[in-house]
DNA sequence: TGCCTGATTGCCT
DNA sequence: GGCAATCAGGCAA
């Protein structure tokens, strides 16, 4: 293993949580199943906080579902919505708060012939424009909920870490979409110019 | 116990 | 641009 290609560690994930959903965007999610390896490059985020945002699962404290976001950062938080979907959350900040970054598109990398066959769409800019699009070409699903991201067959790599892609990319921020509360906070973050990124702001 | 809403997508008009 | 699909959590009764 490339020293370039270790995975993002618990420090990366245990700081402010707009710093980390930041910070993702032009790193790289890895997934590696009995099918293949898909690689993709994050270009969009939103953060969800524990305080002052009614919009984030955890607003109302823990239950059961959301559980994962108030454990260690540097774990997946798979959550099931809109009877039929699927979203894909890093969970962020010390041990006890409930935030986490929620992943909302990302540019197909490597594996997009796998990622293609899950999805039952062509267009690379198909695969994984929106939450529950990249979930299914990566082949995440609820078994996700709470794994270590920080090694193992789903990780996050560095930017850079392929050699390809801005080391310092251009990050433009917005606020989030599909939401009907917390719409006036910034939290969202976008990979600048992107095509891959599921609504322009 | 039951009704309503939602961090969405894809198909239809 | 509208709307159905379809389920878990939250809240009212």
């Amino acid at each position: 293993m490339r020293s370039g290609t270790a995975a993002l560690d618990r420090d990366f994930y245990a700081r402010r949580t707009p710093t980390v959903a930041r910070a993702l965007i032009g790193t790289f999610l890895v997934h590696d199943t009995p099918e293949g390896r898909c690689v993709g490059r994050i270009v969009e985020t939103e953060a969800y906080l524990a305080d002052g945002d009614p919009a984030s699962h955890s607003h109302r404290g823990p239950t059961p579902r959301n559980a994962p976001m108030f454990g260690p950062p540097g774990h997946a938080y798979v959550y099931f919505t809109y009877g039929m979907h699927h979203c894909f959350n890093l969970v962020t900040a010390a041990e006890g708060v409930g935030e986490a970054v929620l992943v909302r598109a990302l540019e197909p990398v490597e594996g997009s012939e796998l990622m293609a066959a899950r999805r039952g769409r062509e267009s690379e800019r198909e695969l994984c424009s929106g939450p529950a699009k990249l979930v299914q070409a990566m082949g995440i699903d609820r078994s996700d909920d709470g794994r270590d991201v920080t090694s193992g067959r789903l990780v996050v790599w560095p930017r850079g870490a392929l050699g390809t892609g801005p080391r310092r990319p251009r990050v433009v921020t917005a606020t989030r979409v599909g939401i009907r509360q917390g719409t006036e906070l910034e939290l969202r973050f976008l990979l600048a110019g992107s095509k891959f990124v599921s609504a322009r702001p």
